[in-house]
DNA sequence: GTCATTTGACCTTA
DNA sequence: TAAGGTCAAATGAC
């Protein structure tokens, strides 16, 4: 599914034209939107500044003939974000990729999935954001050549539903507000989710108009960071989407009906909102898996990163579809946003 | 009393 | 053997 989106990216110039395009109807929709936010948002500006800037260095990555993983150091240099995991964090174990380096602990084969989310509050506490999961702490090692420790988590319900999923949660030793969480296994549990308005609720005021704009401007895209063991591999950019809110898309994460009920856009404008209670503890983010047995995904998934980005720093949901649809699977954002 | 977190010990893997 | 990952007793919060 991806796999064919993704070629349209990759390996066909007139759809990357075609998102280039969309990625300039974007810039220009952000535009506006921040026209709407006038100053007295600094939250909202900030997002804007940051779709934008996320925005043009998609078209960059697009347009570039040097490729995308020119494209990826440069973005990482843009942002300053060193690679946390080249050199400082064991995660380097998935420079390979998922599934092939067979040197790697049988547990490292498991499905993972792997984000980088911002606190964006301060960086109190040592969960992030909200992935609508309930995790419960069961360890914390200190982490060779890393200043912070990494948090290890497993799904509440393991005991009683059986769920598999774990995490782990570190902070990110160039920047204490960045957190760079490992999804294993996936959630097989049920969980009630959070009430889309309890979530709203925690939500800074929003002008109507800006939330019209952000649909206008989330339509079409979904966010999908499988894979990302190939991203993580990249020992020059690391993770270049970084985003204050990460949310999830949806996923192999049968059963777990949190991710895809409950509003994207849950994350946190206070620390304070962090590990409030198991629901609402952690990242919004999204794991879904692809089987990334090529090297060119690593290329497709620079785009890929950039859009989760985009989305994630606009964080509306999106009911309707736009011309992405070439770009990303429809099905799948259709069952995110059911 | 229940549940979550902390933390040292132990296990597994490269 | 070193390091990452997990277990489980101790502890604390509610």
């Amino acid at each position: 599914m991806m796999a064919r989106s993704m070629e349209s990216v990759d390996g066909n110039g007139a759809s990357g034209g075609l998102v280039v395009t969309e990625l300039s109807h974007i810039k220009e929709l952000v535009r506006q939107l921040e026209l709407h936010l006038g100053g007295s948002h600094d939250l909202c500006k900030h997002l804007t500044t940051q779709i934008f800037s996320l925005t043009e260095r998609s078209i960059s990555i697009i347009t570039s003939s040097s490729g995308l993983d020119g494209a990826r150091k440069r973005a990482a240099a843009d942002t300053g974000l060193a690679s946390p995991l080249s050199a400082a964090t064991p995660t380097s174990d998935v420079t390979d990729g998922p599934f092939k380096n067979t040197k790697k602990r049988k547990v490292m084969e498991k499905r993972k999935h792997q984000v980088r989310v911002s606190s964006a509050g301060g960086g109190a506490g040592e969960n992030p954001v909200d992935d609508g999961h309930s995790w419960r702490k069961y360890g914390q090692k200190e982490i060779l050549g890393a200043k912070n420790p990494r948090g290890y988590y497993r799904c509440t319900h393991r005991h009683s539903q059986g769920c598999q999923a774990t995490k782990q949660v570190q902070r990110t030793d160039e920047d204490p507000t960045l957190f760079d969480v490992i999804y294993h296994g996936e959630h097989t549990c049920v969980q009630r989710p959070m009430g889309a308005a309890t979530a709203a609720a925690g939500q800074p005021e929003h002008n109507p108009d800006a939330n019209s704009l952000l649909q206008s401007l989330t339509a079409g895209l979904t966010v999908k960071t499988e894979g990302l063991p190939a991203l993580a591999a990249d020992p020059q950019g690391g993770w270049s989407a970084t985003a204050p809110f990460y949310f999830s898309s949806s996923t192999p994460m049968s059963g777990c009906l949190a991710t895809t009920e409950r509003s994207p856009f849950s994350a946190p404008s206070t620390s304070e909102n962090w590990g409030v209670s198991p629901a609402t503890s952690d990242s919004n983010h999204v794991a879904s898996y692809l089987p990334f047995e090529d090297a060119e995904w690593r290329g497709q998934n620079e785009l890929q990163e950039v859009v989760s980005a985009l989305v994630a720093a606009s964080a509306a949901p999106a009911p309707a579809v736009d011309n992405l649809d070439e770009l990303l699977d429809m099905d799948d954002i259709a069952s995110f946003f059911a």
